[in-house]
DNA sequence: ATTTGACTAAATAAGTATAATTGGTCAAAA
DNA sequence: TTTTGACCAATTATACTTATTTAGTCAAAT
């Protein structure tokens, strides 16, 4: 059962997330995630030794989160394990969590001197390099074409989701499409470029994806 | 012929490119420029009102010498006239000038405060909204499919053009493929996702975009 | 007729002293 | 036992002064 530590726990992680994403870390402080969580400072560090250790707890809720609801997403979509659709769901799952979108743009206005830190949770092994497992896994299982080079594929798809989350630093962003017909326009485009000419076998793809994120989470908590 | 007074002014500009590149606008100084030139401070200022009217030249310069690469690497490419013989020589031509690159990232360590004028250069109309006309006018020449939006099509070539460029803020220098393979892998995206199931007719591509860039370089002249 | 470089006003940077804020602690209250 | 908020050292912001640099000019040299 949930006890009500964690319950004022997640409270300060919630009330830090809304802060830090607002406001950015330098300028979010521990009192004022305090009152937004409804206690008092000095029961902040009660739960985290630093304020680093509120903003990493922040960072793996909001990776869970995400992660939850890419799988959700794929789950409920008969096309979920396609390229295309896998792709599509990572990035309304992405752009939803304002939080995970700041992470992946390394957006050093809400990151603020976090990120100063030389062992920032950023630097670890577990955070990268997942898309090119992902595409080499869908080659195999036959799901992505074999003659494609899976580092490029990756790194195309890493850009994509780049551009996704980023174009509006340089472009006015009323010139900018609405992002849902974007992400539909960018799994189109995955699935006509990467898909082999057999149309590719969605549920292999789940496989795939339930084992890689599984993984993750169990890591994760 | 070509005139003494001609080829200084390419010495200042070929100059205030480097410097401008190098240290940015901000820590450019005019002296430099001059010296780098080999002519004194006043010199310059025979040849420019003002330091933000070299700046200006310089961008004209790179945008003509870029747009002239452009076409003269599609004119030697059989498929320079598909739509995605027409990107990858675009972006070949666009990663070999930092200048250029760091406009198109309106990347503000290079541009310092000469974007901070109201009236400046990029603001105006002649320096965007290509890349949509560009792929309306290959639908109507069936080098592109008809079924896709034009909006979007043309956005997310930005995307991936803006990734190629700027990919390197988010991610380790050497975790990213080298450029050329990169390029290759996107104009194989580009043809297999939006050339029609005929293939597509290159030199009616060509055609187009002789005539888009050809009417672009007038302008400037 | 050209070109220069010393010159100036204006902008930028560097330094400094002071005030305000903030992360983290801990004795006391609940 | 659990929670608080006053408290402090340390960082960060502010206001001000002084020093340096730089864009742009122009009388003098070439």
């Amino acid at each position: 059962m949930r006890t009500e530590n964690e319950d004022r726990e997640d409270r300060i992680i919630n009330a830090a997330r809304k802060l830090i994403v607002h406001y950015g870390y330098d300028k979010t402080t521990v009192d004022e995630i305090a009152q937004e969580a409804g206690i008092s400072k000095g029961a902040v560090y009660l739960h985290f030794d630093k304020k680093e250790a509120i903003f990493e707890a922040v960072f793996i809720h909001a990776l869970k989160n995400y992660a939850d609801k890419w799988m959700d997403l794929i789950e409920h979509d008969p096309k979920g394990g396609t390229i295309g659709g896998m792709y599509k769901n990572m990035l309304f799952a992405l752009k939803d969590s304002p939080f995970m979108v700041a992470v992946f743009k390394q957006d050093r206005r809400v990151l603020g001197n976090y990120m100063k830190r030389p062992d920032n949770i950023f630097k670890g092994e577990s955070f990268k390099g997942t898309r090119f497992e992902t595409v080499k896994l869908f080659q195999e299982a036959g799901v992505v074409r074999q003659d494609l080079d899976p580092m490029i594929a990756a790194h195309i798809m890493n850009m994509l989701a780049y551009g996704l989350v980023a174009m509006d630093e340089v472009m006015e962003t009323d010139e900018i499409p609405p992002t849902e017909a974007v992400i539909e326009g960018i799994a189109d485009f995955m699935d006509r470029a990467m898909t082999p000419p057999n149309g590719g076998d969605s549920n292999a793809g789940k496989a795939i994806l339930r084992k890689m994120i599984g993984s993750s989470l169990e890591k994760l908590s």
